[in-house]
RNA sequence: GUGGGUAUAGCUCAGCUGGUUAGAGCGCCAGAUUGUGGCUCUGGAGGCCGUGGGUUCGAAUCCCAUUACUCACCCCA
């Protein structure tokens, strides 16, 4: 126990730390070039925010947030979605003072307890996107398109953009009575889940997955069928500008997203491959979403991308991250003066930002070579009494194993040259 | 929360229907005479067979429980 990372938890190792590296400066420098900046919110935020932010009736808050009670009396959650906080942020920081729309990222771990399988964690991390203050449809179209730079920049190909638009609260209601109406007489034959959603939120009947409600429910009538003008406008544009970008895309008005504060766009990109549910990245609209939470009436879109699903992603592409490059140097050291003489060496080449070591076990020369062939030196230099009395160092090309001696005086600014 | 699978060395796994000191490959460490890696060869370390109980003369092997991991459902990224 002592020794076991909780459950739903995993370590990143330092032999693939840099898959993660490689990731999120892939994400950053996206979001640059798309003129996003990096925001950071804490860990943990008052559990009220949530609450209010993500819906009290969601599964999310209902049964899967990590709530404690710290010190204070505070009720506090763990980050359990990066929008809501994000939210916050922008209101508290009166960021609606500045020039709009405020166009941001992050990279962030969300906490959410649920039964752990594959693509899913308790603790995973996310890559997320939130603009503030416009309505736009080009917004969100440009929010699609960061995702699909982003994939086009990995190498990643299967995978789908499925969108749909699910109103606004004028248009939700209406449609919610009519389907309502539509489903009541078929009330008796669906799942208790679903009959449990009727009144809260029967347009999540839709998406239910099992195959019985799923028949019942075929001919239902769709949302995007009973938009709004203003909504049905909105959608048509965001399909306009996604053409405009060569996106495909699929028009999936099945797509309802579990999370309350959605209006109009949601989306999903999603992927076949990774375990049973194949979203890899979600978002959406949330025009009310500020406001819910205590803020001015400002509109916004924002998606999260999980950066383990997206690691499964390229795993199942068989898309290879580029491994850093080993060690420029490794000193092998031969007796004890010239063990002390390497220490300072090597301190001196790292200083100089050659990326160097040496032995530190006071192992046999040839375990020293056979170290420094493991951890893929470019060179080995070999310090020992005979190239001390000489004043020179011993520089092997491990490539092509040729050797040869350079002044000890010399050495750094030879090395600059070389590598 | 519901259901299935698995648990033997650092890793991947053998170990047949119960029978002596539990195995392989990889990895790790060391050696193959002088101060030199990769290839090869040799040797070594490393296991309360997940944990607890039961059946039995005898359990890694059979039974029960428990925990962990894993996969799927629900939901989400």
């Amino acid at each position: 126990m002592l020794t076991r990372a909780p459950r739903g938890t995993k370590d990143v190792l330092p032999e693939e730390s840099y898959k993660w590296q490689y990731l999120e400066k892939m994400f950053r420098d996206v979001c640059r070039q798309f003129g996003y900046r990096e925001l950071r919110t804490p860990v943990f935020e008052h559990t009220e925010l949530f609450e209010r932010g993500v819906g009290e009736t969601t599964d999310v808050v209902q049964k899967e947030m990590y709530t404690f009670e710290d010190k204070g009396g505070r009720s506090i959650t763990l980050k359990a979605e990066g929008t809501a906080p994000a939210a916050r942020l922008y209101i508290e920081n009166k960021l609606y003072a500045l020039p709009q729309p405020v166009k941001t990222f992050y990279i962030t771990p969300v906490f959410r307890y649920e039964r752990p399988q594959k693509g899913r964690l308790r603790e995973h991390h996310q890559f997320g996107v939130e603009v503030f203050g416009s309505k736009k449809a080009s917004v969100d179209a440009e929010v699609m398109s960061i995702i699909s730079t982003l994939y086009k920049k990995l190498g990643v190909e299967n995978v789908e953009l499925h969108i749909n638009s699910i109103g606004c609260p004028k248009c939700r209601e209406k449609y919610n009575n009519i389907l309502k109406e539509y489903l009541e007489k078929k009330l008796t034959n669906l799942c208790k889940t679903c009959v449990s959603r009727f009144d809260k939120n029967p347009m999540r009947i839709l998406d239910c997955k099992n195959e019985d409600c799923q028949n019942q429910i075929e001919d239902a009538p769709l949302m995007l069928d009973y938009l709004c003008d203003e909504c049905d406008e909105h959608f048509e544009e965001v399909k306009t500008y996604l053409n405009k970008l060569e996106i495909s895309y699929i028009v999936d008005p099945k797509i309802v997203r579990g999370l309350d504060y959605y209006t109009k766009t949601a989306f999903e990109f999603i992927s076949n491959e990774i375990g049973a549910k194949g979203t890899v990245c979600g978002g959406g609209r949330y025009d009310k979403l500020i406001e819910q939470i205590g803020g001015p009436d400002v509109p916004g879109i924002g998606f999260g991308m999980g950066i383990e699903r997206l690691l499964l992603t390229l795993e199942n592409n068989d898309i290879e991250i580029p491994k850093q490059e080993g060690l420029d140097i490794f000193i092998v050291t031969i007796g004890e003066r010239a063990e002390k003489e390497a220490f300072k060496l090597l301190y001196d080449l790292r200083n100089e930002g050659i990326k160097s070591d040496k032995d530190h076990l006071g192992r046999s020369i040839k375990a020293q070579f056979k170290y420094s062939n493991k951890v893929n030196a470019t060179y080995t230099l070999v310090l020992g009494e005979d190239e001390l009395n000489k004043d020179v160092v011993t520089l092997k090309n491990m490539k092509t194993g040729e050797q040869e001696e350079v002044k000890l005086s010399n050495i750094v600014n030879s090395l600059k040259n070389r590598l």
